[in-house]
DNA sequence: AAGTTGGTCAACCGCAGGTGC
DNA sequence: CGCACCTGCGGTTGACCAACT
């Protein structure tokens, strides 16, 4: 048995909306909020449109906190780190820019980054010398990290419930010792010198860069493609 | 000036996962 | 436990616009 339609395509309106429907949408979600049902808003609000539709509409551009356009360096440095680390989980990475929707993230990567990558990528490879990070005070790369780690174990616990980290697999990466570690994380562009170490990123965690935490992060990445460059996906 | 091409981005589609009955 | 419903997500499409020929 197929899966029911979420609505009636012949009696909802579609394609661009209209600032009329706009402001119907937000005249409903400032006076009911949008917490509830959003299969029967579009009646309750007066609008001729899917459910679904309306959830779209208000996440990705009429939410009052949304920002559009103008994207910073940083900000497409995040986004083509994350994408290298963690690959098009675009609402993750969306959730580390303020203001920004997956579906923003995701375009922009789409239009922009993703030529900007691979042109770098080829330059790179073409030279053989590494292409500089963008400069990075430490204390940003500690809570990027952290807040990282933190979405990946909490992805990874869910993912994979009960996994003992000691049925783990450790990658090479974690046998590195500082120095090799605080060279890998200056290439990834997390730190703007070499002075970065795991134990100082240890303590910023929470004091526990242990093989728990770490190891709950490479169960979640073994569910991941793997990048051809071996050092981009550990982190 | 008209036609073509390429870039951008809002919106749609289908699927997976969560939840309640 | 199985089903139906709802939400959220990622991939894709298509309309619009600017740049180019």
């Amino acid at each position: 048995m197929g899966k029911a339609p979420c609505c009636d395509k012949t009696k909802v309106r579609r394609g661009p909306w209209s600032p009329e429907e706009d402001i119907l949408l937000i005249n409903f979600a400032q006076k009911h909020g949008t917490g509830g049902n959003w299969m029967t808003l579009p009646q309750k609000a007066g609008l001729r449109r899917c459910g679904k539709s309306c959830r779209l509409r208000w996440m990705n551009y009429l939410r009052p906190d949304i920002k559009h356009g103008g994207y910073t360096e940083e900000e497409g440095y995040i986004i083509s780190t994350l994408y290298k680390t963690i690959g098009s989980k675009w609402s993750i990475i969306a959730s580390h820019l303020p203001g920004r929707t997956d579906n923003d993230v995701k375009n922009y990567w789409n239009t922009k980054l993703k030529k900007k990558v691979t042109t770098i990528a080829e330059d790179t490879e073409a030279s053989q010398t590494p292409t500089p990070a963008i400069d990075h005070s430490i204390d940003q790369s500690k809570t990027f990290i952290s807040e990282l780690l933190n979405d990946l174990n909490e992805v990874s616990s869910k993912s994979s419930p009960g996994q003992e980290s000691s049925n783990i697999n450790i990658p090479d990466w974690f046998a590195y010792e500082n120095g090799e570690m605080n060279t890998l994380l200056w290439e990834l562009g997390f730190a703007s010198s070499s002075d970065t170490s795991m134990q100082e990123i240890g303590d910023h965690i929470g004091g526990d860069s242990s093989m728990a935490s770490i190891g709950s992060l490479w169960s979640f990445s073994e569910t991941m493609p793997q990048s051809s460059a071996t050092n981009e996906l550990y982190i």
